[in-house]
DNA sequence: CTGAAAGCGCTAACAC
DNA sequence: GTGTTAGCGCTTTCAG
């Protein structure tokens, strides 16, 4: 393997005049400038990152924290995190936190051993207590996460309001009984939007009955086994809330099974606006995240704080979404629907 | 930042000790140990990982190149590769090619200018020629991908013979005209499978009609224009081999808004298991890849590797598919998922 | 414009 | 058992 050192001796150069060539200072001749790039050519020569990692204190690299890789949310979020990351030459590092704790503190610790130049969290694990330590070795963002006492940035959506649009909009529909499922974010994500839910209850004069609360729902054979559940009960509610499409998806296909009829028997609303709300039949009433806008501007704002060095100091980026309405909840869009 | 110095200095004591407490050295009294841990403690002391890439020659890091996250395949390989690398103390970069014959060549750059330990290549854009000259600075892996001329490990399935008994299938459901679906690969993964495609019409003595060939299929939208497009036909096929769930499910949703009855209008089949055949409703026949043993056994082969620092040599692990039967092509299995 | 030399933080001979 | 020391490959003063 070619050092500094070898294209130097090749080039009858210093080590010096070598590395300004790399990168791209000033004050080199172009004939000498010509020689160096003759002989790292002729060597195959390709600096050593970890040696520029040492000198330079930055490695290029940034770590994305999400609770699962095949989590259709979170990997919409990498892909376009990747992109930007690439377009800016750094590096995204995969952390799979698999919803525990312990795992995220491990993988926050890639700040302090200087593997990561940033972290991008998206779903926190620990109480921010725990987190705030570690935004002294670099900068940390919020992705889709928020905490009123992060000192950080954050980038997020108003999950509130989501929340509240999609259960109004099930109340408008004509709706008095209706179940609300979330997934076990420990976050605020959740919070916010079960906020949003009972506010839209509460405005109606509807009370909520805790029996039909499912806070543990992730995928579709969640959703399988949340229709199975109040399938039978004579005060059963007449539509769902959810707060994902697979889950919603994992009702209806299920409920289709048994030979309901979406949205009559029961209207469901999905969360994301995934693939898979356009290909079910009856389509599902979603809520449209901007997930692309929210990573471009997280990437923009990490590169900023790495430039600037600046590691704390908080600012909020909140973004709105937006409700689609489909034929899962809505008789009129099931008749458009079928053209 | 405190450093190993600092450290040592704290103890009373000389780098190589306090080194040697941190890779947990023999020969280092009980007592010392203690004093080492409490000032490493007391500092907040980290190693820097950059400092120990630059000795060691080894970064703790592993490329993976995939097309893109979004897809489900590679998303749920991403998922189990990363893993299998954090249980061995290893990071996963994600790099998406993005079909991108130059963006692949970057990447593979990461293992010359070691930020690398290893590359997985799960979908190569380049020729092999172009790849081969990058196995010299550290092992290269071919998962899912294949290729006869590669003198590396190559982790792959047998798409020949999944290609084969999913046509098989609709043959066997009485099909004489059959479509086929395939993404685009520029590998040799859809060959080999078309070939399976191919031998298994053969054999049954039906022709293939070039019309009914759509190589360009990708997303659930690709399958509903496919559907659209031999819609009106008259000598239409009566089934379709996709190479993709995504695709399968465009084709059944949209047949499904028209009206059509599935699969006795029309039979199909996908590719990869994903949720989304079960989710559907006829559910989707499908082939189910053994995607977690594909990466565990990669990520075994790769490690290997890199420890031995063997970078050459190939070495085959081919894997079987099972195609799994579901009422997209098979009434029986409709009139079972009714009960 | 160019080069000599110090040092980023760590590990591993080698000597004691 | 423990310490001294020579680098890993690179960038950047500083002096010329």
């Amino acid at each position: 393997m070619a050092t500094i050192e070898d294209v130097a001796r090749s080039a009858g150069l210093s080590r010096t005049t070598v590395s300004r060539v790399i990168n791209d200072h000033p004050y080199v001749s172009i004939a000498k400038k010509k020689k160096v790039k003759e002989a790292m050519e002729e060597l195959g020569y390709v600096p050593n990152s970890a040696a520029r990692s040492l000198r330079n204190q930055r490695t290029g690299m940034i770590a994305v924290l999400i609770p699962r890789v095949m989590n259709p949310f979170f990997s919409q979020l990498i892909e376009t995190l990747e992109l930007a990351a690439a377009e800016s030459f750094y590096q995204l590092i995969i952390c799979q936190t698999q919803y525990s704790a312990k795992k995220e503190l491990t993988y926050l610790n890639l700040l302090k051993t200087k593997q990561v130049d940033g972290v991008i969290l998206t779903s926190a694990e620990n109480d921010w207590s725990a987190i705030e330590g570690f935004t002294e070795y670099g900068p940390v963002i919020l992705c889709n996460e928020f905490d009123e006492r992060a000192n950080v940035p954050m980038i997020y959506m108003d999950q509130q309001e989501a929340g509240y649009k999609a259960t109004r909009h099930l109340i408008e529909q004509g709706h008095r009984k209706i179940a609300y499922c979330c997934g076990r974010f420990r976050s605020n994500v959740a919070s916010a939007r079960e906020e949003g839910f009972m506010m839209a209850l509460h405005e109606a004069g509807l009370a909520f009955d805790e029996q039909y609360a499912f806070r543990e729902a992730i995928t579709s054979s969640d959703g399988t086994e949340i229709f199975r559940s109040i399938r039978g009960d004579s005060g059963r509610p007449t539509a769902i809330f959810t707060g994902s499409d697979e889950v919603a998806a994992g009702i209806v296909s299920e409920a289709l099974r048994h030979g309901w009829s979406i949205p009559r028997d029961l209207a469901v609303t999905g969360f994301d606006n995934q693939v898979i709300t356009e290909l079910m039949n009856p389509r599902i009433t979603t809520v449209e995240q901007p997930v692309r806008e929210m990573a471009l501007k997280t990437m923009e704002v990490l590169l900023e704080r790495i430039r600037n060095r600046q590691y704390t100091g908080t600012e909020r980026h909140q973004f709105s979404m937006k409700l689609i309405v489909r034929e899962s909840t809505h008789m009129q869009a099931e008749l458009a629907g079928i053209q």
